[in-house]
DNA sequence: ATGATAAAACTAACGTCATTAGTTTTTGAT
DNA sequence: ATCAAAAACTAATGACGTTAGTTTTATCAT
């Protein structure tokens, strides 16, 4: 029932993940994964569907990930000093996650096939532990998922032109994060909804 | 001297922003390039030094038009009545050139080969716009470094977002900018520096 | 122990792509 | 008319993803 057990899936993934970070998401090839197995590419074949599917699962260890580190930083129940405070520590996470694991991070940013369930189900995950961080902010329906939107926006981008070497030298970016976080935060306590 | 003018730069350069804008950047290969133009792809290299070179000719025209859109809606020394104005027609415009040019807006997003002074100069000019559009808000030079990151990360993540489908249903993203930018700027004004 | 089974490795082959080398065509200036 | 050079072409190579078909080998039932 079980002859020739060679590679685990954990392994598989375990290896992408780590040449997706370092050498960055779109250097990922099987070719590349197959070397670093020590097996021919068509023998990936045996364990991923092919590129897509592998660029696939990535996303998804991605997310969940995230999602983990999220949760440990934004307590459930917690009551907070300041309605910020919750805010920043999910902030400090989310980046943190960005810069440790880039090429995880790259892999879900892109548009996922219409009906991949799972997929959705953890960018869901995602997005709700993004509105419990704002949630002491005490806004309407509406205002909150724009302020949602707000709050991915600001923070993808500021990992994204981070990561691109957008910010030139990269002196001071954490205080550059702080200032970004705490302005909009600024605002969203002045908002009168 | 000059004999068998076929195509001249711009005609490719066209094609390329077509394809790339239509089918994404990352569809964008010399293979289809060439089909558009009807030669072969060997052919290209009589025009352009190769894909990578294609790619930096995009960004650079990428950054080239998006200043140009920029300049026309931050008008140099207009008074403006409120200091959000200069800021809002500045993103507006910032969004709306990403939607008109998703292949062309991706183009950019890249870090340039250090030591292309052509692309860092085009980047420098945005980079300038937006100092000026953030002007009117007085900042000190160690904020405005700040802010003007804080602004950028904000606008490209929510091209960024919204270009893969990121927010769910298309409905109301522009109240969600709007709602961002003010969000953003209102910090700012609260800003004791 | 042994032999059947099925997973997991392999080789071979194909299509697509970027790229290079070398050849032919075309056109404008002489 | 001719000549030079630009710009097209064909042919070929190497990387990649993928499929088909074959061989190996670990495990389970006997």
């Amino acid at each position: 029932m079980s002859p020739r057990i060679g590679l685990d899936p954990q392994q598989v993934l375990q290896a992408a993940i780590e040449l997706a970070d370092t050498h960055g998401f779109e250097s990922l090839t099987l070719a590349l994964l197959a070397q670093k197995l020590t097996i021919r590419t068509p023998s990936l074949y045996n364990h991923v569907a092919g590129l897509p599917e592998l660029r696939r699962l990535l996303a998804l260890e991605g997310l969940e990930r995230l999602a983990k580190d999220l949760r440990a930083a934004v307590p459930p129940e917690a009551a907070t000093p300041a309605p910020t405070a919750c805010a920043l520590a999910f902030s400090r996470s989310y980046v943190h996650f960005a810069r440790q694991h880039p090429g995880l991070y790259a892999a879900f940013q892109r548009a996922p096939e219409p009906g991949d369930e799972a997929l959705a189900a953890a960018a869901q995950q995602v997005l709700d532990l993004t509105l419990l961080a704002l949630a002491e902010f005490h806004l309407g329906e509406e205002s909150a998922i724009h302020a949602v939107r707000g709050f991915r926006s600001l923070l993808h981008g500021f990992v994204s032109l981070e990561g691109q070497g957008g910010f030139g030298l990269p002196l001071r970016t954490d205080q550059s994060l702080t200032f970004l976080i705490e302005t909009y935060l600024r605002g969203l306590s002045q908002l009168i909804s």
